[in-house]
RNA sequence: GCCGGGAUGGCGGAAUGGUAGACGCAGUGGACUCAAAAUCCACCGGGAGCAAUCUCAUGGGAGUUCGAGUCUCCCUCCCGGCACCA
């Protein structure tokens, strides 16, 4: 009858459902796994990657439940954003009905491919039963002094017409369309995720072990510590005190001028109080740095650009006037935009002294030379010894940098300071298919949150998404006018909605208590399955929604929502699915759809190729061919089971024990058996290494085929070898492992049937391969019985003819004996 | 520049410091067939040899070790992140 995919695998996707076999709830007395995948963006149609996500997921949440725990694996669509409102501008519909056509299409994909979510749980964050939740959390924000607004010069993506947060800024470039981002000011929300800066640093080293080092990595230069002090210059001319921020303290004594961003408060005030002529100048100077774009002045080596001020500040520690300059290497976004210049020390400080023929003044020497202002080529950025720096003399680097902050502290000179490169979190966008931002304009009460028991604010689903600059809301005075909560008299709805990393941040704590309308998720619920013990994504989202959603924990902990202050205990970034050198793409026109893959081959060999292919983390190159071995390999199993139906049903299910199987070549076939269990098992749970997985289930139905039994014990021991094959493919390919379970007449399901355990005695070799080395090189292998203690190997190494002969007459200087594995003899000639 | 990860057959990739190349793809040969496809069986890193076998080989160079793809140091190249961050 042959391997008839199509109808196998409707069959059980519609029996699983039926059976609800996927279907679990929180249960305090049973060991609990979170096994998570990110939710895909209902953009349409599933695409490669999001098949190989989910295959794994899928493989983890089947085994580990087939190994008795309560395994939670939910599944959604972060449904909000951008794509939708230029496809209804291009399909003349509406956002709505797009994205929900497409969640209705993605979901019977994923239900095609045969993954075990329990869909009861399923969460869309354009539903307004979740989205509610988003402006519940918000306020919390709000009443806990996180958010705030602040107009502010802002990344502004022109084709996007909307804000981007820093996060989203990829290279000078917008990480969705990839124009180049431009600056902006605009009155914007912010969240203050810069309070938690500390705690997401720390916990990445202390509670993120389960985290590849790549993203850790990431992480940390994205929060970007760095410990310094702040001191602070006098300018009694403008009555104005400009602060600083240095991680090098010690170079106090080099400074030799002060530098501040074009974009420094001082530069109005110091231009009021400047020769017209003058001013003229210096603003011109400051137009001219304001033109260069982001990436031009981040560029590295750029051009220094700088403007002297005709003001002067007061050294901290001397008190001597120091000139202060303009100059476009300061960003006015990090530490205080201002720095104090020390060229000798700094690198680009030194390359803009020598540009404009400012002083230089070495205060460290490194060892063994001497530097000399005059002469120098390039900063010296080192440790060495302190000099030019008073009583600090001859202090070596570290040491001067806490010394001398000490002595600043106590002097009242500086301030001990962390800096972080992290910045506030600009949630604010200027488009329609968001979550509104719940807060009103009063003109009488200001800015004014929406209460609690309003929410939610719903987005008007029924608009005409037209091609203008502005946000559709913006057209909607029906919508936009309302009135003040706090007065009572008219005001007007924010229009901004808000980023969609805030849904992405805590779906996976929703999924805990689908359809909960007491608030975002019932604690009983969290606290049984948060945190997530696997979670499985893009190494994309490393520093943008594995950021924010760490935050957002920290957040609901706070509030006592949570008991958890890390949401992902083990993350699994996946490769990329490439097709001819490059990542499948619309624009390349490379893109295999996975449904006609899964019409051709079935949903169990697209799910086999892409999880032996490659280690998970690696990039996968789509091959058809490589798709035909995986079919191929079902193609055996299945033939190996239906073409030996009779004899595998025949003679039952009653295994033989090892301990009655005298036939060595039964006994190695005993063994692969349950040596395949152990390896795939390790594979699967420890190695998190699908592609040897498989491989060993390969080689286990390599060894059935070669397998010709002769009697009962050999019949009996093939159905063993045919069910523990079946169960650990189960995971790998659910719906003909169930199919041939259910041929051989197996009760139950394979999906809920129990993992094999591995017969302790079926592991054990009678013998093994003794390789003898001499000097190291392999020269015989012998097969020998297990246990010979290294007395007797060494005798037995040493007796055999072709190690005699190639020792000859060399002497023995040592022998080297691993029981069960080598000799080494070592020898001099 | 700094940080992280890599480099193994024609290809994807295996190898607790102990037989390098599991498994698959591609390829070669055979069986079955009128023939092809499918399937089944065998071979499949380079060099030498009729063969047994020998020898070289895990980016390059040193080192530790009885023994290194694996550990240490240096170098080359590739991928990713951060970067005029004070």
């Amino acid at each position: 009858m042959g391997y008839d995919f199509q109808a196998i695998e409707t069959k059980w996707q519609k029996e699983w459902a039926e059976r609800r076999c996927f279907e679990v709830e929180a249960d305090p007395n049973k060991p609990r796994f979170y096994c998570l995948e990110m939710f895909p963006y209902p953009s349409g149609a599933l695409h490669m990657g999001h098949v190989r996500n989910y295959s794994m997921g899928d493989m983890l949440a089947r085994f580990l439940r087939k190994r008795g725990l309560n395994v939670l694996y939910p599944m959604g669509f972060d449904a909000f954003g951008m794509p939708a409102e230029n496809a209804a501008l291009k399909y003349k519909t509406k956002p709505h009905d797009w994205t929900w056509q497409n969640i209705e299409y993605m979901t019977s994909q994923l239900k095609r491919m045969g993954y075990s979510y329990d869909w009861r749980r399923r969460v869309e964050s354009c539903n307004p039963d979740y989205y509610r939740w988003n402006q519940w959390i918000f306020l919390q924000m709000y009443r806990k002094g996180l958010v705030y607004r602040k107009t502010a010069p802002v990344n502004w993506c022109e084709p996007c017409g909307t804000v981007l947060a820093n996060e989203q800024v990829v290279d000078g470039a917008c990480w969705r369309c990839g124009t180049p981002v431009g600056r902006k000011n605009l009155e914007q929300w912010f969240i203050r995720i810069t309070n938690y800066a500390q705690e997401l640093l720390d916990n990445i080293d202390t509670s993120l072990s389960g985290w590849p080092d790549r993203v850790r990595t990431m992480q940390r230069n994205w929060i970007g510590r760095s410990e310094g002090a702040r001191l602070s210059f006098r300018v009694p001319e403008l009555d104005y005190t400009i602060e600083a921020f240095t991680t090098r303290f010690d170079t106090v004594y080099g400074i030799t001028f002060i530098a501040l961003a074009p974009e420094h408060e001082l530069v109005r005030i110091m231009l009021d109080k400047m020769p017209a002529e003058k001013a003229k100048e210096m603003e011109a100077f400051v137009a001219r740095c304001a033109a260069q774009s982001s990436i031009e002045r981040s560029a590295v080596g750029g051009e220094k650009l700088g403007f002297e001020t005709p003001f002067t500040g007061r050294h901290p520690v001397s008190g001597e006037p120091v000139p202060i300059w303009l100059a476009n290497y300061i960003l006015m976004d990090y530490g205080t935009g201002a720095i104090m210049g020390v060229p000798a020390h700094d690198q680009r400080d030194f390359e803009f002294c020598r540009k404009y023929g400012i002083g230089i003044i070495p205060v460290i020497q490194p060892e063994g030379e001497h530097l000399d202002g005059a002469t120098m080529e390039v900063a010296f950025e080192g440790d060495g010894l302190s000099c030019n720096s008073g009583r600090f003399d001859g202090l070596p680097t570290q040491r001067a940098i806490q010394e001398m902050i000490d002595w600043g502290e106590r002097e009242g000179l500086c301030q001990r300071e962390v800096n972080f490169r992290l910045r506030d979190w600009l949630i604010s966008r200027q488009r329609y298919w968001g979550t509104p931002i719940p807060f009103v304009y009063c003109p009488t009460c200001g800015v004014v949150p929406v209460p609690e028991d309003q929410l939610p604010v719903l987005l008007p689903e029924d608009v005409e998404v037209r091609e203008v600059g502005h946000s559709p809301l913006l057209d909607m005075p029906e919508w936009l006018a309302t009135t003040c909560p706090s007065c009572g008299g008219p005001a007007r709805r924010e229009a901004d909605t808000m980023d969609t990393f805030f849904c992405s941040s805590w779906y996976f704590d929703r999924y805990c208590s689908p359809g909960h309308d007491k608030g975002a998720f019932d604690t009983k619920d969290t606290d049984y399955w948060m945190p997530v013990d696997q979670y499985i994504g893009g190494i994309e989202h490393a520093c943008l929604h594995l950021i924010y959603a760490r935050f957002f924990t920290m957040f609901l902990s706070d509030l006592g929502m949570l008991k958890v202050r890390e949401p992902f205990t083990n993350l699994l970034t996946q490769g990329m699915v490439i097709k001819d050198g490059a990542k499948m793409s619309k624009s390349l026109g490379n893109v295999v759809d996975p449904t006609e893959i899964v019409e051709k081959y079935g949903a169990d060999t697209v799910r086999l190729f892409i999880l032996f292919a490659a280690p998970p983390q690696n990039d996968l190159d789509w091959s058809e061919q490589g798709v035909e071995g995986a079919h191929r390999f079902l193609g055996r199993v299945w033939r190996c089971v239906e073409d030996n139906l009779n004899d595998l049903k025949r003679h039952g299910t009653d295994r033989v024990p090892m301990a009655e199987l005298k036939d060595p070549a039964l006994r190695d076939f005993k063994r692969k058996i349950h040596s395949t269990i152990v390896g795939v098992t390790h594979d699967i749970d420890e190695e998190k290494q699908f592609n040897t997985a498989i491989a060993k289930l390969m080689e286990l139905t390599n060894a059935l085929y070669a397998f010709k039994p002769s009697d009962e014990t050999g019949y009996r021991l093939q159905r063993e070898a045919v069910d523990v094959l079946l169960n650990c493919l189960s995971p790998f390919g659910p719906h003909i492992a169930e199919e041939l379970w259910q041929m051989l007449g197996n009760p139950g399901l394979v999906s809920t049937a129990p993992w094999p355990v591995p017969e302790e005695d079926a592991l054990g070799a009678d013998s093994v391969t003794v390789v003898v080395q001499i000097n190291g090189k392999v020269r015989a292998k012998l097969e020998l019985p297990v246990g010979l203690d290294e007395a007797k190997l060494r005798e037995i190494a040493l007796a055999e003819a072709t190690v005699r002969e190639r020792i000859g007459s060399a002497t023995i200087l040592r022998t080297i004996v691993v029981p069960d594995r080598l000799v080494n003899i070592v020898v001099k000639a």
